[in-house]
RNA sequence: GCCCGCCUGGCGGAACGGUAGACGCAGCGGACUUAAAAUCCGCAGCCUUGUAGGCGUGGGGGUUCGAGUCCCCCGGCGGGCACCA
């Protein structure tokens, strides 16, 4: 799920030595296996699948990764987020449950297979031993318990029951779609695997072919998937809006244009419009190269057939199909118009009319669509108005390089002129239906989907086809359909399909020799439901009624935003079609979605064009860089997404045996906002390492002998100044967890961290001994529960540190509270603005009266010479923020 | 091409419509040290000679007493587009 950068990663150099020659006073490597263990040993991040007790229940799961080989470092920060969430809600006192599991099926096993001769499941299990080892060392708060694989038939065995539960329940279709094929390797190729319309491999000129597939009916939720986005409201709002594009509802009119002359054996052809109102503005219809009228035209001329077969040599993503130049071919056949039959209208066989939307047909209106103006001029097609832009005469009107979609009233257009674009929809659907040649209609963009992939490396779809019966479900006690292991890569094609044995079986029907299905499913289907999974890993049913419906929705969903579409709308889809089968109770599976920004780095190129690691190079103090070993001048290129082509990565594995997966952690979550895409830098790394020292000297420097249980009765100026930042810290970190504003958090405890350093040099100057040690103890305690979710190696060090006795653990202690009484201010500091310009402040009690503050910002000197000559007309006041003098003359 | 975002010092960023630049990185100065590292203290948006003033949140316009924040237009950068995950 988390994607993959596309070349393995070399080793990191040499591990530089840290903080000199001094050993560091905080020995991470000792202390973070330390505390992992501990943690483990009283499995503190264990929850049941149907717990009792009446804790509140929180969900939080990360999208699961992809088995690449080793983790990335947008594993690290989606993980890292995803545990600061769960260890911020556990110690708020909710139960907590946050799994991991391995999205295990997919292509770059079978091409590791291809290339490197290591089976599918040893390279893909191998990944995985090596990505958890990995992941534990990160300190995550996990139930490693509940871990399984995709690729496990204990997994994909209860996905085949779905399937066929979904098959019996209706909401699954075999038809015939389109895929990319490179007639050079005999393969279906992925949109991925199409680069400029060529096999990625094989070069080949790429075409479309049409395979019988298996589709799961989305479509049929879709005006539920739509209506259902305004509930998710702890969903970014930008996510709802691609989702509400995607599934694009669209009210319009579906018409049958009657043939001058028959074709084929038909005499119309149905087109959807969502712009009936342009009618009379029509020039020409076109029809998709894949519409069976341009399949008909093609039987007949050569010249259409060769065009035809030209747009399928396009590949069949929808990018592809748009940014191609527009093309098209006349049939030379002709339609009559709806509302004047004796007009005719060429028809056109043209590359951007897509199949698979509306009816695969269009109608051309050049003057109010681009695509169709664009046409329209390429191929010398009239270009008539008929909508008028307000302002414009309709006598000298004309479009110019651009076609008009905005709003006017309708001209040339016979009995809608006069009318607006909307009206004259109704007008024009109403006047179709009178004639029976159309209707109104709502169309969908979304398309069902198809799941079939010719491929291995996937889940088999579990059924038979028998020439006598048919399609057979595989019958339920013959699940898991496992996946043969002896299969070779060493021809193109899919591995099952020349398997020997493996697709030779009896119907479950009749028992006649029958041919199991070969093709597995898109990976996509294997991610639409593991979170149900996790609430019951080891259920010998695909989910445990009682354990989802206690633990779902996901309360808390974290990943990038490159899902914002496919994974999160077919999860949602599955979700519906679980519940229609009686697997799930509920609608909608992620209450609460955030989504990731990438992490990027500068990339560096050698003199001789080779891409480096940053590992290889060394920056100086001009900017410039060379290579750490040949001394060569070295290219510093942009900052960008890391990529293992651009080689532009840094491996988490070293960074943290290096510094410390606190200080991965504690870097990742500090540069910037989490949404946003953040640059790893080696100084700014360093910084957060030294935090890690700098706060673990602030509890050395402590000399304890206070007791935690006895409060003293009186603080001092100083002490009350610290528990003054305690407390207002307590609040601010919690406010900015819970706004998922991390690195608000991270700079909050850095100024706490100064202040503690303030209090113990006030403890060394002055007296009030017993108050303020208290006060540092509170403070040290305080800093240590509030990093706890960003850093808890440290913090367990820490708190071990102050209360060596107390046989706690941070990770079950409960988040602390500020005490209001403590966080009040003494005074503020208002701003005092001349017409909107700061002139000065001044410090007031806070609450002030409205006249003291008034009279106070007059009486402050700069202010008065601004004001001096001027008449003061008006007076704002924001209580405890700002004054505002408006004035005249 | 279509859909969706983002843009603030040298850099990452902070900022209920209310003192723009908190905090961190890099930098500069100082203390400590034989020296360095580490650590600690201080300075720091840009311009003008300032404890005063002007300019300043990608560019242009607008709303408001007041705009980084709201609205419109433009530019640049990024994500998705159904078989990558």
């Amino acid at each position: 799920m988390i994607s993959e950068p596309a070349a393995p990663s070399l080793p990191v150099a040499t591990a530089p030595s840290v903080a000199g020659a001094e050993r560091p006073r905080y020995d991470f490597r000792a202390a973070e296996p330390r505390w992992q263990r501990a943690w483990d040993e009283r499995g503190c991040f264990r929850v049941e699948d149907v717990p009792g007790g009446d804790k509140p229940k929180y969900y939080v799961l990360e999208m699961f990764p992809y088995p690449s080989g080793k983790i990335h470092m947008g594993h690290v920060r989606n993980y890292t987020l995803g545990d600061v969430v769960a260890r911020y809600k556990r110690a708020r006192g909710f139960s907590v449950l946050h799994p991991m599991g391995w999205d295990a099926f997919g292509l770059p096993a079978e091409n590791a297979a291809r290339e490197r001769g290591v089976h599918p499941a040893t390279w893909t299990w191998d990944n995985i031993a090596n990505m958890r080892g990995e992941l534990q060392r990160m300190g995550l708060s996990l139930d490693w318990r509940r871990e399984f694989a995709t690729c496990d038939p204990a997994y994909y065995g209860h996905q085949q029951k779905l399937f066929l539960d979904f098959l019996r329940a209706g909401l699954v279709e075999r038809r015939e779609s389109w895929v990319n094929w490179d007639p050079v390797d005999g393969t279906v190729l992925a949109n991925e695997q199409v680069i400029d319309g060529r096999g990625w491999r094989s070069g080949a000129l790429v075409e479309k072919r049409k395979l019988s597939q298996w589709f799961l009916k989305i479509t049929d939720y879709a005006p539920e998937l739509l209506a259902a986005l305004d509930g998710l409201d702890r969903w970014p709002e930008r996510v709802r809006v691609m989702q509400a594009k995607w599934i694009g509802r669209s009210e319009g009119a579906r018409l049958r244009f009657e043939l001058a002359a028959p074709e084929a054996g038909t005499d119309e052809v149905e087109v959807y419009t969502t712009r009936p109102d342009t009618l009379f503005g029509m020039s020409f219809l076109a029809v998709a190269p894949e519409h069976p009228l341009a399949a008909a035209a093609a039987a007949r001329d050569p010249a259409a057939a060769a065009f035809v077969a030209e747009c399928r040599r396009m590949g069949t993503s929808e990018a592809a199909i748009e940014t191609a130049e527009k093309r098209g071919y006349d049939t030379g056949l002709r339609v009559r118009h709806p509302f004047d039959s004796g007009r005719t209208f060429p028809v056109w066989i043209a590359n951007f009319v897509l199949m698979e939307y509306g009816t695969g047909a269009i109608f051309g209106c050049p003057a109010h669509d681009q695509r169709d103006f664009d046409f329209a001029r390429k191929y010398g097609l009239a270009v008539v108005p008929v909508v008028l832009p307000p302002g414009e005469d309709a006598a000298s009107y004309a479009i110019g390089d651009r076609a008009h979609d905005g709003p006017g009233r309708l001209i040339n257009s016979g009995f809608l002129d006069g009318l607006e674009p909307d009206a004259a929809k109704s007008a024009a659907i109403a006047e179709l239906a009178r004639r029976g040649v159309g209707e109104g209609v709502v169309n969908w963009r979304l398309r069902d989907w198809g799941v079939s992939r010719q491929r291995y490396w996937g889940c088999p779809i579990p059924v038979i086809h028998c020439e006598a019966c048919g399609v057979q479900p595989v019958p339920a006690e013959q699940l898991p359909v496992r996946l043969p292991e002896d299969v070779t890569f060493d021809r193109p094609g899919n591995p099952l399909d020349h398997h020997p044995t493996w697709k030779h079986v009896a119907c479950p029907s009749c028992g006649a020799p029958a041919r199991r299905e070969t093709d597995t499913f898109d990976t996509f289907v294997d991610s639409s439901w593991y979170f149900a999974r996790f609430c019951s890993p080891g259920a010998a049913m695909p989910v445990v009624r009682e354990a989802a419906d206690h633990w779902l929705p996901v309360d808390q969903y974290i990943g990038g935003i490159e899902h914002a579409i496919l994974h999160l709308l077919y999860s949602r889809f599955f979700t519906r079609a679980m519940r229609a089968t009686g697997h799930l109770a509920v609608e909608e599976p992620f209450a609460g979605l955030f989504t990731q920004g990438m992490v990027t780095h500068e990339s560096y190129k050698g003199a001789d064009g080779r891409w480096l690691y940053p590992d290889e190079i060394e920056r100086l103090g001009d900017g410039s860089a060379r290579h750490r070993e040949t001394g060569e001048a070295v290219l510093v290129g942009r900052v960008e997404a890391m990529s293992k082509s651009k080689r532009n990565t840094v491996d988490p594995g070293a960074i943290i045996a290096r510094l410390g997966a606190d200080t991965a952690r504690w870097f990742i979550l500090s540069d910037n906002p989490p949404e946003r895409d953040m640059e790893w830098t080696e100084s700014a790394v360093m910084g957060a390492y030294r935090f890690t020292q700098r706060a673990f000297r602030l509890v050395e420097a402590f000399a304890g002998g206070v007791a935690w249980d006895t409060v003293p009765a009186t603080f001092g100026v100083p002490a009350r100044s610290l528990r003054r930042a305690t407390h207002r810290t307590i609040a601010a970190v919690t406010e900015a967890l819970e706004g998922f504003a991390f690195n608000v958090a991270v700079a909050r405890l850095y100024e706490f961290a100064s202040a503690i350093l303030e209090a113990e040099k006030a403890e060394g100057a002055a007296g009030e001994t017993a108050g303020l040690a208290w006060a540092r103890l509170e403070a040290l305690r305080t800093l240590a529960l509030l990093m706890a979710p960003m850093m808890p190696h440290l913090a367990e060090e820490i708190f071990a540190r102050l209360f060596p006795a107390s046989g706690q653990l941070v990770a079950e202690l409960p988040w602390p509270e500020a005490d209001p009484a403590l966080t009040a201010a003494e005074s503020v500091t208002i701003a005092v603005q001349v017409m909107g310009k700061l002139r000065g402040t001044v410090e007031m009690p806070p609450d002030s009266a409205e006249a003291d503050v008034l009279a106070a910002a007059e009486a402050e000197p700069n202010v008065v010479r601004a004001l001096d000559g001027k008449h003061v007309v008006k007076r704002v006041y924001v209580a405890n923020r700002i004054v505002n003098f408006v004035v005249a003359g």
